[in-house]
DNA sequence: GGGTGTGAAGCCGTTCACAGCA
DNA sequence: TGCTGTGAACGGCTTCACACCC
């Protein structure tokens, strides 16, 4: 299948949580239902659905439990990913509870620091391997996406033991950017310009 | 003046990060090695310094220390703007630790939280009050940006109760969306959808 | 009437291509 | 020559407008 457009991609995490979240007896739900759980329009969640080719039944909506399955197939492949996290500091538990504690077919199989006090730990189950261990479990495990939280300063380095590993997706929430091979996914997302926006749109927002 | 584009924003606040990395005795950078810090292209930098109104000098670049001075009064005012955080868990805490350790005119001035073994905490200086203090405290400090990192079915009642105090604008961590007044600029982020997304794109990744 | 599905239009942001300048 | 500044073209995403269906 063709790469769907990253904002669709969003959106199908989004209306996937949103779906989740719905008492069992709900089957069905409309299109603008769902597009006012998370802010949005009805006519943006109705192309969504089509892009991945879905059919609503007309007067009753979408089947919910149909609908989560199959953005489930695509965003996660059929199996689910593999994750593992680099930083066992307050934003990598963060994270790892975030992910523990959400219905998603992703697994967080391991976390990785180079702490004494903090290798050798577990947190929501997920157990706390030195770094150097990193390669060896991402290839027996098929680890396929890394998430950073280390210190700027050690940021780059762990995006090349990732990349030398075999992982392919990268997410990087140190607060410095960092180059890695173009084979390679990578967001890089920093916390401060979350906020920069919403202090400078907040200003006389109308 | 006229509002910027999003991602122009966004932009603003990776070059002055970026921009404050460099050396002191550094002081004028071309386009295009400003643009390689952050992956994108040159020309892309200079649209976005052409929308703010500032200009280079030719043959040497833009002034760094002039650009860091611009874009900050831009995206927080010529003063700064105060914050507040509600939830002082791992994530609270993490965000807390990102905001204290970078340069940014942004003020965080209190944390919040609703556990007994949080309230009268400090972390990075950062003091905890108990929840019913908010409004009381955003008013006399001013504070304009609030940031949510309480549980999901905590976070539309500190959604409502950051309204009612007179914020401007909120960042909701929380996995789960609210519902503010139109007046009150909202951001939505959920770990979930871009790990997410990385798991997708980095599939078949070209 | 109240919903879905979708071509076409519109909008926003990025990139091209090049003028202008030191 | 090597950079900045920018009109114009392009591409991706969103919204409009409406056909269709129960």
């Amino acid at each position: 299948m063709k790469y769907l457009p990253h904002k669709t991609v969003e959106r199908l995490s989004n209306y996937r949580r949103a779906l989740l979240n719905i008492p069992a007896n709900k089957t069905h739900i409309f299109s603008h239902e769902l597009a006012s759980l998370i802010h949005i329009t009805s006519v943006q969640v109705r192309r969504d659905i089509m892009l991945i080719g879905y059919s609503g039944t007309h007067r009753k909506g979408y089947e919910i439990g149909k609908l989560i399955d199959l953005i489930g197939k695509i965003i996660d492949s059929n199996e689910g990913e593999n994750l593992a996290i680099v930083g066992f500091g307050h934003l990598g538990k963060a994270i790892i509870r975030y992910i523990k504690s959400q219905r998603t077919n992703l697994s967080l199989l391991a976390a990785f620091d180079i702490h004494p006090d903090k290798v050798g730990r577990s947190f929501y189950d997920v157990y706390c391997y030195h770094i150097e261990k990193l390669t060896k479990i991402v290839k027996e495990d098929n680890i396929t996406v890394g998430i950073i939280t280390v210190p700027a300063e050690n940021a780059q380095q762990t995006a090349k033991l990732m990349e030398e590993s075999g992982i392919k997706g990268i997410l990087n929430y140190s607060s410095k950017p960092v180059n890695v091979s173009e084979d390679i996914f990578l967001e890089e997302i920093n916390l401060i310009t979350s906020l920069e926006k919403v202090a400078y749109f907040g200003k006389n927002h109308d």
